[in-house]
DNA sequence: CGGGGTGCGGAGAACGGTCTACAGTGAGGC
DNA sequence: GCCTCACTGTAGACCGTTCTCCGCACCCCG
C-alpha cells in the first residue's frame, strides 16, 4: 500500500478552479481590499471544495508566519502551565498561533531556531541568557521577555513583583515568630546579579530581610546544581545542620515540593515550616497545602502575549509590566515548635 | 530611539562575502557533494563572520524545516511533561527541533496549523479526532501518534499496555477485598469507543473485571465533563452514594489527586483508596503517595520521536509500538475498613 | 593526442505565497 | 463627448533557500 505524499492544493489550484488569477485568491484569503462579492463567493467556493490550507512556510518567506514562539526552560516546571494557558487565552481569537518550544537546557540555540524565520515574535522564560545578546535578538524579532528585572531597550518586559512577594513570604515567617530562616534557591547560573532574574531580587529580599530583623549571622543561603537529586541533596543537608533552620523559605513550588518531601522523610512535617512561590496548583492542594506566593501566570502569559501583538500592530516603544503578588498563606507554614 | 528590525543576513550576502555563488553556500551549509576544502574555509569563515543562520521559512518552502511539530492536548496535564522529556531526549544530537503545539480544545485546528507546513513531522496525543480525519492528514505529513489503540494505516502509533495496567490496578484492588470500586473517567468525548483511546480500554477492563469477579450490579462509571470543578463533584456524588465506594479508581493521575483532595476533604482519607494512571512525578510524592501504573511517559516520547525520524528516512510500512507498564503500590490503597 | 572521467563551482528554475503597479471598465461631472 | 475617478482584477517581481543540470579544468590512459 503507497502513501502519495499528496503535494498539498496551491493557491494556483484554487485560482484555476475558481477561475481567477492567484492574486485574485490571496487576496480574497488576507480580506484586503478590492474583491467583489461575486468574486470573493466563488474563491470562497473553490477554497472550500479542495480543501485549501495556505502554507505558512511560504507566508513567513515573504512577511509574516502568524505564529508566535514561547519559550520555556522547563516543561515540567508547573509554573510553566498557568503561562502557557495565559498565552493562549490571549492569543484565541486573533489570527496569530502559539506554539511552544521546550529549552533543553541553554536557551540560546532554542531561541535563534525560533527567529530563524519560524514565528513572528516570542515570547521567552530565560533566566540564563545575557541582556545584551537578548537585546541583539530583539533587534531581529519583536519580543517580550518573561521574568526579568532587566531594563531593556529593544524588547517588553513581564515580570512579577518579587520585591514584595519574597517580602511577604520573610514577614510572615519572622511573624510567625521565625529565626532560623534558610532560602533554598536556583543554582548559580540563574541567580548571579546579572541578568536579574526573579530568584536574584528573592535571594536579595531574603538577605535584607533577615539582617533588618538583626539575623544576618544566621542567613543560610542554599542552592541546588543538579536536578530533584540536588534539591533533596540540599534539603537534607539544611535538616541535618547543628542548628536547623526551623523554616525554609524555597524559590519556587517546585522546590518547595521536594523540600516537603524532605521534611516528611525526615518525619519533621509539623516541625518545619515550608514557603513555596508561585501558587502553583499542587499548593492548593489539601494534602500538600503549601504557603505560597501567586503572582498570577496566566496573568503574566496573557499580558506577554497581547504586549507581543502590539509589538506585531507597531508599537516600538518599550513596555515594562509589574504584575501584583498575594501572599496565600496555608498549613505549610506555622510557628516554630520551641 | 529607533529600533532596525534588520533584515536578517541572507545566503546572498554570505556568497557575496566569500566570493562565490548561492549555491556554494547552499552546499557548504548542507555538507553537500562538491565542496573543496579551500571553498568551504572561506565560507565557513564568511557564515561565522556574518552570523548568518539559514531561513526556515525558505528551508520548508523548499523542503524541510527540520521541525517537529508535537501536539499536546492539556498542557498542564502532568504526564505530557514526560512525553515531552523523552521526545526532546530522542530529537537531540539530530538536526530536529521540537516544537510543542499546545491543543486548546479540539484538537483539528492545531493539527492543521502544524501541518500547514510548519513541520515535516508530527507527534500528537489527540483522544478527540477521529481516525478516518487523521488518516487523511497523515498522507499529507508523516504522523506519530501517541496513546490510540487504532488499527490505522497511514500513521504509527505508540501506546501503553492499558489491557495489562488496568488490569493491574483491579486485580489489586480486588485483592485487598474492595467490591464497591468506582471508576472515575474522561468526558464521552474521550471515551467513546470510536477512536480507541487508552480511557476506552481502561474502562472496559474495570467493567470485565467488575463483571468477572461477580460484581456486575455494583459497575460504577463516572465522567467528569466540565474541568477540575466537574471531577470535584463527581467525586462528592461518588462519596455521598448510599453505598459508597471503597475504592476509586481514576482514569489518571490528574483526576486521582482531585480524587484524593476530596476524599481528604471529606474526612475519609484512610477508609477510600484511590489509585492513579501515569505515576506522574506527583504519585510519588510522600504527602500523596498515590498506588498508580507507570506507563513510562517519556520512554512513549522518544520511541514516537523515534519513529517519526525514520518515516522521514523514508520508512513507509507503519509501525506500531506497545509500551509495557508498572504497578506502583503505595500508600493511597488499602484493604476496606470492614 | 584524443577521449572519458572526475572533481568543483555556477546558472537558473522552482517552492507558494504577497504585494505593487497597472490595465480595463463604467459611471458621473462638466 | 471627453476627462476623471472609483472599482476590480491581473501580471510579474520578490522572499531565501534547494537542487538539477551544465560547464570547465584537469588528469589518466590508450
Amino acid at each position: 500500500m503507497s502513501i502519495t505524499r499528496g503535494r498539498g492544493v496551491t493557491i494556483s489550484d484554487v485560482a484555476a478552479a475558481a477561475g481567477v488569477s492567484r492574486a485574485a485568491v490571496s487576496k480574497v484569503i488576507r480580506n484586503a481590499y478590492g474583491v467583489s462579492p461575486a468574486m470573493r463567493r466563488r474563491v470562497e467556493a473553490a477554497i472550500e471544495e479542495l480543501g485549501y490550507r495556505p502554507s505558512v512556510a511560504a507566508r513567513a518567506l515573504r512577511g509574516s508566519s502568524y505564529r508566535l514562539g514561547l519559550e520555556i526552560p522547563y516543561v515540567s516546571a508547573r509554573f510553566m502551565s498557568q503561562i502557557v494557558e495565559g498565552a493562549n487565552r490571549a492569543v484565541a481569537g486573533t489570527p496569530y498561533q502559539l506554539v511552544l518550544a521546550p529549552a533543553d537546557g541553554p536557551e540560546y540555540s532554542t531561541l535563534e531556531s525560533l527567529a530563524d524565520g519560524l514565528v513572528d515574535g516570542i515570547i521567552a522564560v530565560s533566566p540564563r541568557v545575557d541582556p545584551p545578546w537578548l537585546e541583539e535578538l530583539a533587534r531581529r524579532v519583536p519580543m517580550v521577555m518573561l521574568g526579568r528585572h532587566d531594563d531593556p531597550v529593544a524588547y517588553d518586559t513581564v515580570v512579577g513583583d518579587d520585591e514584595a512577594g519574597a517580602g511577604a513570604v520573610m514577614d510572615h515567617l519572622l511573624a510567625l515568630g521565625h529565626r532560623r530562616i534558610a532560602h533554598l534557591t536556583e543554582p548559580e547560573a540563574v541567580t548571579l546579579a546579572t541578568p536579574v532574574t526573579p530568584h536574584v531580587v528573592r535571594v536579595a529580599v531574603y538577605r535584607s530581610r533577615m539582617a533588618a530583623a538583626g539575623l544576618a549571622p544566621i542567613i543560610e543561603v542554599a542552592r541546588w546544581e543538579d536536578g530533584d537529586s540536588g534539591v533533596r541533596e540540599a534539603t537534607a543537608r539544611l535538616l541535618s545542620l547543628p542548628d536547623p533552620p526551623t523554616a525554609i523559605f524555597a524559590g519556587h513550588d517546585d522546590i518547595a515540593l521536594i523540600v516537603l518531601a524532605g521534611v516528611a522523610a525526615a518525619g519533621r512535617l509539623g516541625e518545619v515550616s515550608v514557603a513555596g512561590y508561585d501558587n502553583t496548583d499542587m499548593a492548593q492542594h489539601p494534602l500538600i497545602d503549601l504557603t505560597s506566593v501567586d503572582q498570577q501566570g496566566a496573568e503574566m502569559g496573557a499580558r506577554a502575549a497581547t504586549m507581543l501583538l502590539e509589538r506585531l500592530q507597531g508599537r516600538t516603544e518599550r513596555r515594562q509590566h509589574v504584575v501584583a503578588t498575594s501572599l496565600r498563606v496555608r498549613g505549610s507554614t506555622r510557628p516554630p515548635l520551641s
